[in-house]
RNA sequence: CGGGGUGUAGCGCAGCUUGGUAGCGCACUUGGUUUGGGACCAAGGGGCCGGGAGUUCGAAUCUCUUCACCCCGACCA
């Protein structure tokens, strides 16, 4: 490829709407351009960094008998009724109609159109177990895409679906793809990635893990215990609180009046202690009913809403005082609140034994000091809502905890049968009985991860993209290419490496080096090849790696060899 | 969906307060001199100033409205 006829302009400046690293860089060099908000065009580079990835993938994919297959992107809304997710989803799968007004829907993920496919074509045991998978484009219609290529409505994705007669062997196969993702992160050379258990959310089923780049800019977050090998996404995590000291068991219950203090910091403040010393009341309304649901946890904890909703098995929102019923906002507690018809009451574990505790009066200007759970309050069940934070401790080794921000570039889930269920898939098993089998679905991000690549390897000269990955593997780079002595060897050589099966882009501008020296540098090229007069006058070329502050001369009759050992 | 911000050449920006022929830098074209770390000189091309409506003799500039994009939050296999 000649640099001079690759479309896609590179600016010396940063992009002004970009403010992470990976987006601006792909765009100063001009290999993704916007189309629309979280949709993106790909230029040549990007492209075939996209397919490496893809490659890659397929070939981790059928190495543990993964069969490629390819589900259509519009599919009909009565196939994602018989999964009952054509009404369960929201907003983000974009539903529209034919010339005919028939309802479609754009596949968003194909758990749908994999058990369409496998159901007729699957009817026996003995064709179990076995896994279908596509890379293919993605939409869905995100509330809000941010960060380039990190969160976008397109996108492509490895999507793959595996069927089993039981759950056992469901488990023996989810290993492996464990392994393959493994194995993927690695061969892409995204460092830093890590498994992490977490929640299946819509997808239904139990077990799920996400692989997920560490990074700064990641929006989901994680909790990593410093010792033992517990990871969970902060939506799952659970973690030992520090115990409440419960010296001053002995006080009475008192009314003490805290005037305008609402929040747990004011009241808190204005009785001089510390808001581990009190109880206080998180409101929520259940999503399309009229309830609520109160909970009470220990003022120096917050509620994780993913947990809470698990416990209640409903959708809640954050209630907004306006909207409380009977209640004295800012005075919430749970002496002399019930339940009722309109009213849930959750309590968490950090309660349990906590005593000289202050909660709300449940009347305007006055809290309760003095309080002791046990004496106090009737409690029959406590449960877990409180959200991990940076002092908990492991409850599996008990050491401390960290929370790190981590963006998915991947996932996999033992699904069990959810859609063979509602999709009525069955084989026969051994003894002529029809069952469901059992699935696991497993995706990655093909967009995503090249963009934490970017975002992981790039430097203050620019991208560094990993060989394995790169759009080229070789910037020939000839300075005086004007000199018609430099431009002959320079196409001889080129001519060599596409014969050698070394990718390449000629910079074939008439340019100072310096510019083609950044170009080469802000493009993340690996391997840098240089020709010039002088090189030429002693037959040797300079060879310089991305990775390397020094570059070598090199006779130039080496230079295959050496590119070669470095491809490896 | 809530809060904030920005829309002027391919990119980065100025001009708007106080209305009067649309500018700068980079990139691009042509000619010349240069060229081992973002060269220089000269001459060029490129704009419905996001869209619509208004005020005005006259609008990039003032008013109203709408759309798009970015950031934070809500939401999210």
């Amino acid at each position: 490829m000649y640099l001079s006829k690759l479309v896609g302009a590179r600016t010396k400046e940063n992009p002004a709407d970009a403010v992470i690293k990976s987006h601006a860089l792909l765009m100063r060099t001009g290999f993704i351009k916007a189309v629309a908000g979280g949709i993106w065009s790909f230029g040549m580079a990007a492209q075939r960094i996209a397919l490496k990835i893809e490659q890659i993938i397929r070939e981790e994919m059928n190495r543990i008998d993964g069969q490629e297959c390819s589900f259509p992107v519009v599919m009909p809304k009565e196939l994602w009724d018989e999964s009952g997710r054509y009404s369960s989803i929201g907003d983000e799968l974009i539903r529209f109609t034919d010339r005919t007004g028939h309802s479609l829907v754009l596949g968003m993920t194909h758990e749908e159109a994999a058990v369409h496919f496998a159901r007729d074509n699957i009817t026996s045991y003995v064709q179990l177990p076995c896994m279908i998978y596509q890379i293919q484009t993605k939409f869905r219609d995100e509330a809000r895409s941010r960060g380039g290529l990190i969160r976008v409505r397109e996108f492509v994705m490895k999507d793959a679906y595996s069927f089993h007669l039981t759950q056992d062997d469901l488990e023996e196969y989810y290993e492996k793809v464990f392994d393959a993702y493994v194995r993927i992160f690695k061969r892409i050379g995204l460092d830093n990635v890590i498994a992490v258990k977490s929640d299946s959310g819509m997808m239904g089923g139990k077990i799920s893990h996400e692989f997920m780049f560490l990074s700064d800019i990641g929006e989901d977050k994680l909790v990593i215990c410093s010792h033992c090998d517990y990871k969970a996404n902060m939506e799952v995590a659970e973690g030992i609180i520090t115990p409440n000291d419960n010296s001053c068991d002995n006080q009475t219950m008192r009314e003490v009046f805290t005037g305008s203090a609402k929040e747990i910091s004011e009241v808190a403040e204005f009785l001089k202690i510390t808001s581990v010393k009190t109880i206080k009341a998180v409101v929520y309304n259940i999503k399309s009913s009229t309830k609520q649901v109160v909970c009470f946890l220990r003022g120096d904890l917050e509620v994780n809403e993913a947990k809470l909703k698990k416990i209640i098995k409903c959708d809640v929102v954050p209630a907004s005082l306006s909207d409380s019923l009977d209640i004295v906002a800012g005075n919430i507690g749970p002496l002399g609140l019930s339940e009722s018809a309109n009213r849930v009451i959750v309590y968490d574990n950090s309660l349990r034994g906590c005593s000289g505790m202050v909660i709300g009066a449940n009347k305007p200007d006055y809290h309760i000091s003095g309080v002791s759970v046990n004496r106090d309050l009737k409690i029959s069940n406590f449960v877990d809502i409180t959200k991990v934070n940076d002092g908990m401790r492991c409850s599996v080794c008990g050491k401390p905890l960290t929370v790190k921000n981590g963006i998915e570039v991947g996932n996999i889930f033992q699904l069990g049968t959810k859609y063979t269920t509602s999709m009525n898939m069955k084989v026969l098993n051994k003894n002529g009985v029809l069952v469901n089998p059992i699935m696991g679905c497993y995706g990655i991000g093909v967009g995503r991860a090249l963009a934490s690549v970017a975002e992981d390897k790039s430097d203050e000269k620019g991208l560094n993209w990993p060989i394995s990955i790169a759009p080229w593997d070789v910037y020939l780079c000839p300075l005086r290419y004007d000199n018609e002595d430099v431009k002959d060897l320079t196409h001889q050589i080129y001519d060599e490496f596409v014969k050698a099966g070394i990718e390449t882009i000629l910079d074939d501008r008439s340019v100072s080096p310096g510019v083609k020296f950044t170009d080469s540098e802000l493009m993340g090229i690996p391997i840098r090849v240089v020709l010039s007069p002088k090189l030429l006058a002693t037959d040797s070329v300079e060879i310089k790696l991305r990775n390397h502050a020094q570059s070598e001369i090199i006779p130039r009759k080496d230079i295959i060899q050496t590119i070669l050992n470095i491809k490896g």
